[in-house]
DNA sequence: GCTGGCACTCGGTAGACTCGACTGCCAGAG
DNA sequence: CTCTGGCAGTCGAGTCTACCGAGTGCCAGC
């Protein structure tokens, strides 16, 4: 009641453990997530790591409850690690973590393996990820955002309907079905074709709003369908490609089915999920425990991010959801090795010349 | 124990229930799936359409139960529909049903703004099902099979990486990014693309094998790289088009994880989804409850199919995946009015001279 | 500063009990 | 023959109690 304790220790910025707390918090941490049962001091003494008694290891959890670092679900019960703990447990205590050997395997046979258009990629790496860890996964790809238009064709399809195919600069295809006049012949195409070619390649998608002016008004009249199909197109590819993985480890991830299905609701919207895994990445770090996100519906859930680079450039992201209880080592080891795989893969265009070398 | 009255009535095949045990039934459907509890006798002389004692009542429930349209839970319970029960309401009992005015509004708002590729449409109209239904549901595009290739074209991205686009008879697209050799120029490219467009337009993407031969040695091998790419596309393209909107629906269908679980992985295997519903459609039917699609893991869910038609055509599916207990009447009119909508759109490319007219 | 011991606190489980919602059956009325 | 009201019986769900065990906090002693 009348503690004058917990008030006077705001200020203490680098929050040092000595050594033993850290060794109980590790063992607390480590048991958790096998168990999901609050730990007692008597299972903190019997693991490896402190020898001392389980009074003892008592006394040292109280001042890591008072630190923020752990909770007690209720009087009489274990204690379990909050979002502190885990952040420390992940900065300071866990060790790297490897894929084992299966694991490995997996991810090399499916990066030299792989193969077909850049979405089919993204979306079976997604699933790669969320296979190997048994947490959902997301993989974003990089958008097209700055990349500018390298081709355009009208291809007629029958007498009244033709599709107009944009090359991007970053090897992306945009194509539309358009309808046009019966009168239209396969000349009037190449002609669209080439006037359109010239008038929008190196623009960027999103600002061609210049319509190129041509004598012949079907010639015209085609473009202009072009234009307002392909403005669409621009408009709509703010969206980026984003691909979740494995959204059913969520039930298995989860017990309240509540849980489980506001997660998944969030991760239907892609907008949200993109901005999620940026706004990790771009604070610099590749996790995200519980509220550290700021983003409250997923206030029970972790996220491990790693990037993926595009010659030098950070051009996306694959990430693992999973609860705050989830294998820290093992999910930031994929995930980073997944990354650093798809990021290769994706620079050389599945060319590897050098076999499936594995930098550490 | 010695009843021989189960026995001797199984060669009854049209199965017609009297008037007033089909009343019960559908009483007792129609409570059971707003409330999901099991439905007692009183109930069912309470609510409108019989007029009966309960105890009249109890005796034509032990005949729907003895003839497997209600099941009990246990002794002293109310009675559940079982799949046969369903079956029936389905068939015989359920008024058309019709969206309200703000779904139809919709719905058809929908389909006058819709834009942009196929995909994306098919994407966002299983989202769009989900939305009016609160189900979950999927869509299924009509598939590249027996599409043809109307234009290829080779375009240079760097002095290293060149795309390959192939446009379908259909108005999809696939292309592939290829690595170049540092030698190649666009003339070569040019040369390629001519090389490439004669010898495969006319044939579908699974058999081009014939690799044209030309002169020169750099234009073969852009063509040979070419043909490894677009060859893997083939392959690769027996994968249907299909799209899964509101998973997390799932989670408010179901009360028991494990049942969400097994339905959202089933959901993650598309070729599964796919013929799952092509099964439904093939045996004439719209609907499959429980155990008649003859796919154990979805046993306790029903499947709601309405076909897609492209000229005539069957050439696609949308469908809804809910509970045994899900609202057939909403749920069936929801998938006709969305399936005829997407056909009317496919088949017209999103040209609409009528306005939104919309014909039963 | 660490340790063993001790009293205390709760959550979870098991058993007993009640309550209520059913059913099945039966005798009697229409 | 059919329907109805009544009655006894069944069983799940909820409540209450007691109990057990895991775990804590505190304290005296080494």
């Amino acid at each position: 009641m009348t503690a004058p304790d917990p008030t006077h220790r705001a200020p203490r910025e680098p929050e040092e453990l000595d050594s033993r707390k850290a060794a109980i918090l590790e063992a607390i941490v480590t048991e958790y997530i096998g168990t999901a049962q609050p730990v007692g001091s008597s299972h903190v003494a019997q693991a490896s790591g402190v020898s001392v008694s389980s009074a003892t290891i008592r006394s040292e959890m109280v001042a890591l409850e008072r630190d923020g670092y752990l909770v007690q679900p209720h009087t009489s019960a274990g204690r379990i690690p909050t979002d502190k703990g885990y952040r420390f447990f992940v900065d300071h205590l866990s060790t790297p973590g490897a894929l084992g050997p299966a694991q490995r395997q997996k991810v090399s046979s499916f990066f030299t393996q792989a193969q077909g258009g850049i979405e089919d990629m993204l979306e079976r790496t997604s699933s790669l990820l969320s296979d190997l860890t048994s947490y959902a996964a997301v993989v974003v790809g990089p958008s097209h955002e700055q990349a500018t238009v390298r081709s355009v064709q009208v291809v007629g399809l029958s007498a009244v309907r033709a599709t107009v195919v944009v090359v991007l600069s970053d090897g992306a295809v945009e194509s539309r079905t358009i309808e046009i006049a019966e009168t239209v012949g396969s000349d009037d195409l190449h002609a669209a074709t080439s006037a359109l070619d010239g008038a929008w390649t190196g623009t960027a998608l999103h600002d061609l709003d210049a319509v190129p002016p041509t004598g012949d008004p079907e010639v015209d009249a085609v473009c202009a369908r072009a234009a307002e199909a392909i403005a669409g197109a621009g408009r709509s590819s703010d969206h980026e490609p984003v691909f979740v993985g494995g959204p059913s480890r969520l039930a298995g991830s989860f017990d309240a089915i509540e849980t489980v299905r506001g997660v998944l609701s969030i991760l239907e919207q892609e907008l949200v999920v993109v901005s999620l895994l940026r706004d990790v990445l771009e604070s610099g770090l590749s996790v995200a425990i519980g509220s550290e996100h700021g983003f409250e519906p997923l206030a029970s859930c972790a996220v491990v991010v790693a990037p993926v680079h595009l010659e030098g450039q950070q051009a996306g992201a694959v990430g693992l959801l999973g609860p705050t209880r989830m294998n820290y080592p093992a999910a930031m080891a994929a995930a980073e090795v997944v990354g650093r795989h798809l990021s290769r893969h994706l620079g050389e265009d599945h060319f590897d010349p050098e076999g499936t070398s594995d930098a550490s």
